[in-house]
DNA sequence: CTGAAAGCGCTTACAG
DNA sequence: CTGAAAGCGCTTACAG
């Protein structure tokens, strides 16, 4: 790449490189408007653009931001994501993005390349690791931390940096209670893989509530985190289970995430069993691209884009006291169609 | 950011800079293994990470690859990211990623800092723009070009590098085709402003197709390119245009995408209208996320992951003869419950 | 195989 | 206000 350089401009312009640079990159100390100006049209009419990675290496600031996702086309991550970019607009940043794919490897690779990129700091969305493997990836980011480098996460503290903390645990304990108080009173879980915090706090938030209600799951059924594994455990869990006949009370499933309970509904169907009709579901997230799907989905609402946000501006804030150090995602809960308990009461029972 | 340097590592293992680079930059000129050995083992003691920008001055190759898209929470462009990611990854870029809002001005910042940053290659997904404004962008890519920058287009060629193009035209064609055979006899058309090239291609391939079997549609409405405008389309629709009573035959509506269908029907849905009983509707892209609607809709498949491998393909690979200048992203007809007529024979219908 | 040195394209004290 | 020069952290001919 033969692009036209600084000192060609300045050559061009018969300044000095010195002044073109602060003319043309916003220094306080502004040279005289007739030098500038002269600057300015030589820089134009030359096609001059900046090198940002020359800048970089002279002001030893980058002005990027990491973002590591599992998969950026999952929708809970791609909301987080579009978080991050309006921030990291609005901050002057640009966005470096990895995905990690739910891979270990891949994820401290990820962080490994951002870290060689000098961002300036690094935001890890939905990171995945169990006790044993994240002393890698906790040495790689505080070492990077010690340098200077900001460090966020979004769903787990991972011991260094700042967090933000989606309510999973409380937003499912609210869940539940609301699905108590609506009348519900036989439950069963559909969740992800057990080495996942989402949605172990979630479940464990759930089946709290559940035991302070004096209620406890009939059936906890684990799969993979995604729509297909909603669909097989929504198979598994009706053999672990009764499913009442048209007398007896319905049973309440509370799927750890919008997409497993969008599976598990699809499962259900394809084996001529009707959501709220023979069995009740609640999901979690409150996804919208999700929102129109039938039956309504009832579910837990997180702040994805908002959470996406924060994450870039407690990275990128000063680490001043001023700033808050962590911040938590509120939930809210959407008692919908799913969960409807007015259909349910026998047969005959029609949607809309 | 006071980070290990090289020449650091270089002077703890007591060998020159040159040394210490070939030893962990995968030269091809290695030095001895003894010596080899101690410097990287003295590089991972003192925990050294290669400065990108560093590299990417003395080699003038930064590894970059630029992504440009309108919105990455929609899923249509987080599909094409996540094959432009899984691309890059294979290709050992990492991706800058800027969201252009369908804001043209924000769309030339965006490539602008792509540029800026000395990005290898520039993908531009669902580009936005008119024959007036294109001037300035096609200005600083054909720049960009010239220094060797690569450049590839999603949605429609712009003149500089190659382009992947959804066969927006030819899908929109045979949807029209298979609705005919279907037995469908009256339509209408739900689509994006006039300006998108998307949505006006999918427009011009589905008229062009019901021209020749000698139909037209009765109505075109357009909206936001977004699931609210399909929902306000859906309103206007039914003021300019009569939906039959039992005995009539039913219209069928071709919305210009996916989410625009998802809208449409809930539109309806509000206003009592039944899909497919009371109207049929048919998107286009064929979203993942959606495929469990009720009703199944009817689309037409794009494989929008294909499509980002690809351009990230087309963008990297070398410029000689051996790479297709252009690709096409071919389109697949999905007919499902959403244009079904079966059910449309009455009022009695029972969806499923 | 190994090293001294120039150069990548900027910024920024330091002088004038 | 303006310029000469050092320095950011690497790579890579060019010698030895």
């Amino acid at each position: 790449m033969a692009a036209v350089t600084l000192s060609q401009v300045a050559h061009a312009a018969g300044v000095s490189q010195a002044t073109a640079s602060r003319v043309l990159n916003g220094s306080t100390r502004v040279p005289g408007e007739d030098v500038a100006e002269r600057v300015r049209s030589t820089a134009e009419r030359l096609g001059y653009v900046a090198n940002a990675q020359a800048q970089a290496l002279a002001r030893s600031s980058t002005r990027l931001l990491g973002l590591v996702v599992q998969d950026i086309a999952d929708p809970y991550f791609s909301s987080i994501a579009r978080g991050v970019q309006a921030a990291s607009r609005e901050l002057q940043r640009q966005v470096l993005l990895a995905s990690s794919e739910r891979d270990l490897t891949l994820q401290l690779e990820s962080v490994l390349a951002l870290i060689a990129h000098r961002a300036d700091a690094i935001i890890m969305a939905g990171s995945l690791w169990d006790e044993e493997s994240v002393g890698n990836l906790r040495h790689a980011l505080s070492g990077y931390a010690d340098n200077g480098g900001r460090v966020a996460t979004i769903g787990q503290p991972i011991g260094v940096g700042r967090t933000v903390e989606p309510a999973n645990s409380d937003g499912a304990a609210e869940l539940a209670d609301a699905l108590v108080d609506a009348g519900h009173s036989r439950f069963a879980i559909i969740c992800g893989p057990a080495e996942m915090r989402t949605s172990k706090d979630r479940v464990r938030g759930f089946t709290a509530s559940l035991t302070r209600h004096g209620f406890r799951p009939e059936a906890i059924v684990s799969a993979d985190f995604s729509r297909d594994g909603g669909f097989d455990a929504a198979g598994r869990l009706i053999e672990e289970t009764n499913l009442p006949g048209s007398g007896g009370a319905p049973l309440c499933v509370f799927a750890a995430s919008d997409v497993m309970a969008i599976g598990a509904i699809a499962g259900w169907r394809a084996r001529g069993i009707g959501v709220p009709r023979d069995v009740a579901v609640a999901g979690f997230d409150d996804i919208p691209t999700l929102r129109d799907h039938t039956p309504h989905l009832t579910s837990v609402e997180l702040p994805l884009e908002w959470m996406g946000r924060q994450a870039a501006r407690l990275a990128l804030s000063g680490s001043e006291s001023g700033a808050a150090n962590d911040v938590i995602g509120e939930a809210a809960v959407r008692l919908r169609e799913s969960t409807s308990l007015a259909v349910n009461s026998g047969r005959h029972g029609r949607r809309e």
